[in-house]
Formats: C-alpha cells, sequence, structure tokens
DNA sequence: CTGAAAGCGCTTACAG
DNA sequence: CTGAAAGCGCTTACAG
C-alpha cells in the first residue's frame, strides 16, 4: 500500500530518475544541476555547438543526466528566443473528401521535415470562417510560412490575412498575374500525354469528354489534347469533343454520344468518368480496349489501377507540389514572378489501351 | 526615389501604422506604449479577463492600438507561460495512401478547435523512424496529447516514447489489455448491419466473402454476419463463407465460386471487392440486385455512392473516431479501463439490394 | 483602476 | 573551458 500524497518538491522523494513521468517536464536547469554545471553548457552540448570548446568529460556528464532525467527540450521556449519557428503551415480545402490532399500533405512534409520544420495543419473543408482561424492560428505560432492549398487545380482569392504571413498556393493561383507565388499541375502537359497514349496505340481519331464544369483543367486539358493533334498531323474535330459532368454518372451518360461518333478511342477527363464509361461501354457489348481504347486523368487511388482492364491515366502530382510549395516558400526553388510555376503530370500506361491497337 | 537602408530604431521613422509588414512582428510592449499603458493592461485586456476593471477608455485606447498595429500573440510565448501548449498531435500512418486518415484528421480538428486546440500532424506512412521522429518532435512541442491513428483496424504496438505523452490510439488498439486508451470502430456491429440489409431485403441465404488478410475486421465482421444470421434464425452456414483478397481483383476472382453457392444475396468485406464482384457478375449476364444483391463494407468515397448501381454498405466511422479520440484524451469521454471503445458502424442503404427482393 | 516586477525555459554574447 | 546575466514575448500575483 502506497499514501498517495501529493509530494510536491517532497524533499524526501527518492533520487531514482523517474523516466517518463507525466508531471512536470525535466527543464534544462534540472539537467544542468544534475550535471553540476551552468544551464548554458548543457545548451550548448545539446545543440553540439562547433566554438564551445566543453572538456569531453563534462560532455559526457550532461550526456549521462539528459538520458537519466529523460530531457525533452522545450521547442516553445527556443523559438521563442530565436525569434523564428520551425513551423510550416498548411491550409488544405479538402482532406476530408478527397484522396488528394493526403498527397500534397505528405510531399510538403517530406520535404519540411527535410529542412527541419514541422508541419501544422488545419483542414477547412471550404468554410472561410474556419480558415480565417486557421490562418490565425498559425500566425500566432509565428510559423515560418503558409501553404495555402485546393483539393482541386482553380482560381482563388487569397485571403487578406494570408498576405501578413510568407505564402504560396498550391495547387491554385491568384487571377491577378504576379499577385501571389503558386504552384501546380502541368494541365496542358497532361492532357496532350494522355492523347498521345491513344497516338502510340495507333489511333488517329481520338474522341475527348470534357468536363462541364469551369475549370483550369478542362481548359487546359483540351489545349492538351488539341496541341497532341497538331504535333501529329491530324486536324482538330471539334465534333469529337463531347462535354459532361466530372463524375462516373457523368462518363456512363456520355456513352450513347460518344458511341455515335463512331471512334475507337477516348480520353476522358478524369478517371471517374472513364470509371463510368466503362460500364456504358460494357452494356453495349464493347470491349476495352480492343472496340474502345480509354484513357483517363487523375491517378486517382482506389479507381485507376483496379478498373478492369486497369486505366491507362496521367497522374496529377499532388505529392510533388507539396513538396514543391515547401520549397519555394524556403526560397529553394525559384518562384517564376509572374505566373504559376507547373509541375508536370506523368503518363501511367495500363491496359485500356492496347499497345499496337489497329486504326 | 526612397533611399533604401535598414532604419533599425531609427528614430525619424513616421509613425503611420506600417500593417501587414512581415518583417518583425509587433509585441505586446509595443502595443503597450502606442496605448499610454503597460504591458499588463494590454494583457488584461486581450484575455478578456473577469476580474480585471480596466476603464472602459483604456480598453478602447488599447484595442485601437491592436488594430493599427496589427497585432498578433505570439502563442509560443504565451504557451511558455502557461506551461500547457494548446497542441494535440496526431500521428497518422497512411495520409497519402488512403481516403480514410482524412476523415479522422477532420474529426480530430473539428473536436480539437472546439476545445481550443489545434492539431499538429505527422504523416509516417508506417515509416518507424519518422513516427519516432514525429513523436519526439510533437514531445518538443509540449503537446497536451498525442492521437495515435493507422488507416486499418489494427493491433499495434505502442511506441516506447508514445508513453512519455497523454495518449489514445485510434482505429488501433495494443494487444495487452488496458495498456493504452483507444477507440476502434464496432466491427461486429457493422457486420451484422451488413447482413441485416440482405435480411430486409428478403433473403435468407446469405454469402459471405470475407478477406484473406488476418485483421481485427475479418474476425469481427463474420462474427456479426453470424450474430445477424442468429437473430434471424437461421443456421450458420460454413460453406456460404468463402475468402478472398479484399481488393477488386480479389471480389472479381471470387465471382465463379460465389457463383457455385448458388445464392441471390452476397456480402462482401469492403467496397473494393464489391467493385470487382460486380465485373464479375455483369460477366455472367447476371444483373444486380436482380440476380444478385450485393452489400459491401467500409462507405469509400469515390467508389461506393457511383457504382451501377449505387452500393448498399456500412459506414467506417473515421470522422467519429478522430472527434472520440480528441475527446477520450481531453478527458472528456471516459476510457473503458479494460478494452477500447467501440464506435457504431451506421448502415448505408443504395439500389444494389432490392427493398423486397424474392427470397 | 493600473503599473512594476518576477518568471516561464531556453540561447547567446560576454567575462573570466 | 565554463558560468553569470540578459533577454525572447508573454502572464500573473502583488502593490498602490
Amino acid at each position: 500500500m502506497i499514501s498517495q500524497e501529493k509530494d510536491s518538491g517532497n524533499a524526501a522523494t527518492p533520487d531514482v530518475p523517474v523516466r517518463k513521468s507525466r508531471a512536470q517536464p525535466v527543464t534544462l536547469r534540472e539537467v544542468a544541476e544534475a550535471a553540476g554545471v551552468s544551464t548554458a553548457t548543457v545548451s550548448l552540448v545539446i545543440n553540439k555547438k562547433k566554438n564551445a570548446r566543453i572538456a569531453e568529460q563534462t560532455r559526457q556528464r550532461v550526456k549521462d543526466a539528459i538520458r537519466q532525467l529523460g530531457y525533452r527540450p522545450n521547442a516553445m521556449a527556443k523559438t521563442l528566443v530565436s525569434g523564428t519557428s520551425r513551423f510550416i503551415g498548411l491550409v488544405a480545402d479538402g482532406v476530408a473528401t478527397t484522396p488528394f490532399a493526403g498527397q500534397i500533405i505528405h510531399g510538403a512534409q517530406d520535404e519540411a521535415w527535410k529542412h527541419g520544420y514541422a508541419l501544422l495543419i488545419a483542414n477547412t473543408e471550404g468554410n472561410r470562417d474556419l480558415e480565417t482561424d486557421a490562418i490565425a492560428m498559425m500566425l500566432e505560432y509565428k510559423v515560418r510560412g503558409i501553404l495555402y492549398s485546393t483539393w482541386f487545380h482553380r482560381p482563388t482569392v487569397v485571403p487578406e490575412t494570408l498576405r501578413e504571413a510568407d505564402f504560396v498556393l498550391v495547387n491554385c493561383f491568384s487571377p491577378e498575374p504576379g499577385a501571389a507565388r503558386a504552384v501546380v499541375p502541368d494541365e496542358e502537359q497532361g492532357g496532350k500525354s494522355a492523347t498521345e497514349i491513344l497516338l502510340r496505340g495507333g489511333h488517329r481519331r481520338i474522341a475527348f469528354i470534357n468536363a462541364t464544369t469551369p475549370a483550369p483543367a478542362r481548359d487546359g486539358r483540351l489545349q492538351g489534347y488539341k496541341d497532341a493533334l497538331e504535333a501529329a498531323g491530324i486536324p482538330f474535330d471539334p465534333d469529337l469533343v463531347l462535354e459532361a459532368y466530372p463524375d462516373q454518372e457523368g462518363g456512363y451518360g456520355a456513352t450513347e454520344e460518344l458511341l455515335k461518333r463512331n471512334v475507337a478511342a477516348v480520353y476522358c477527363y478524369n478517371d471517374r468518368m472513364a470509371m463510368g464509361l466503362y460500364d456504358g461501354l460494357r452494356e453495349n457489348g464493347l470491349s476495352i480496349p480492343d472496340d474502345m481504347a480509354v484513357v483517363g486523368f487523375d491517378n486517382q487511388e482506389v479507381i485507376a489501377a483496379h478498373l478492369r482492364p486497369p486505366l491507362s491515366t496521367v497522374s496529377l502530382p499532388h505529392y510533388e507540389l507539396g513538396a514543391a510549395g515547401v520549397r519555394m516558400l524556403l526560397g529553394l526553388d525559384e518562384a517564376s514572378s509572374d505566373a504559376a510555376v507547373k509541375i508536370m503530370c506523368p503518363a501511367v500506361e495500363r491496359a485500356s489501351v492496347a499497345v499496337h491497337s489497329p486504326a
């Protein structure tokens, strides 16, 4: 039976190191006392200062004390002194509802950690009030800077308070050129790559099911499609461009129109549309890729690699967007002053396009 | 032409408020000077201390100064003083690769913010070294506590350093009972609910395609299936339980075996399997739900609601897991001392089961 | 009703 | 080679 009493400052407590006690964190001063040195000395050995010449013996005593007491430096105090925190804020509007934000987080964190920064994340789900609060919070924690990211590539109005910090837009951009550093996916190149997959498959008559929803992706992916055709010497035929809502139901619904076009190859605005189109094609007794070669866009988790047959597509470089955002924020990458920096969307070829399908 | 020189402490600088300058943050002291009061007074009005009686006039002067200077309190200094930080750490192993973690983050953040805490997130993608670093970082920021979460429900070994903090396991648990507070989904109830959807559809002969991969979900979902059958007075037939790898390819591959069982209703271990099974059934000329009623598990984003027909399933309560984890950490919810707290998995009924299908 | 002072846990010149 | 002291930006008793 142990008598439970608060022994605050009880001198009778045994001097056995009580590790992992969650009561009051061990402080630098306590380490110094335990090692019989000044706090300055402890600080010096912890931070491995080059020009601090500490006797090896002293150094060892300090290290032992640190281990004994289970000392953890107080990062708050540390940043208070240094003036500059080791946080990078990441405001995201769709961590919960899409699988895309995860990759941005991953890329941003890997890059941030590489440079000694931790990520302070706020998920706003598009709520402006939450967003304001999130930015205020980050500002109060004196973050090194803020990455403001959106789950789909779009123009955005930079929140006023964001300008109080160093910031970079990730997967979005300000309509006014030069108003903000930004990094976005290269939709044109992506659209071109997607179309080229079909061209390489021997197709020359290629339909494109674009989105009905206005977005940089809608314009860019169409432009890429045109670029690819032009480079291949194929005249652009507006009749081969359809439009549908960019999800499974939209893709499915576009089947009928597509079949009227008498094509054997189609490039869909995104993978979800392609998934719906798969169902539509099957219902019409058509097989992929023999009757219809299909290419998507996004390389969306859970879907793209697991359709039957697996879908050829183009990858949205979310990881790289996050990483590039951090590098730009830290001044490691140059930001072009006038426009957003574009990150390449690599092609991912799978079985939905036959290698040398008959044209 | 403006001469650009560092005017540090230059008394000649105009007293026009330079807002949004990113140089040196405005401090409490500067606000106090501008308002002509002491720092204590400023602190008092900022924190709206009840028993501090400040003249309304003074209060107003302080507020004006704050606005004028664009003052932001330094959260680092604040927490240094108070001793207790306003951070809750969230260690997650799969933010990048699955859509599930997003919901945990969302739930945790909403609940944390409600209580004035910000989330410090670290994505480890299962890397143990990263994990150790992440926990150390959180410890150094003196987080109020740590949520240790996994992207799929599983037993886990609690990392040593995690014990230095107050912590709660989210979506995972320690094999040794009583070793750690934990919150997990109720797989048994979920499996029962899934089966009940089919029972309500009039089915009595129901197959279950379980996962081949050992996991609490595998045992729990099977148990729930048995429970539902028993409650309905239907004898359990082991021959109706198949197994497959829990993804689309696994579900597709199980089609043949399933059809041998001569059933018109099947409950799949997860939505991905159901998605693959859809393809298999279609290839066999069977229609859903008329020839085969299908139920999944997970209510996975992007998939479940968008299959043809939309899939009846059971929702994994990730949002609630995150929120409950925070509440448990803050001591707002009781943690049962012996086992993990179980969160309900609600049924989501869609068109893959006909309402009164013929048995 | 408001100010002066101590202190939170560190780091960084500066002495010695 | 090491210690005493000041200071980072706040808050909190304590005076007055």
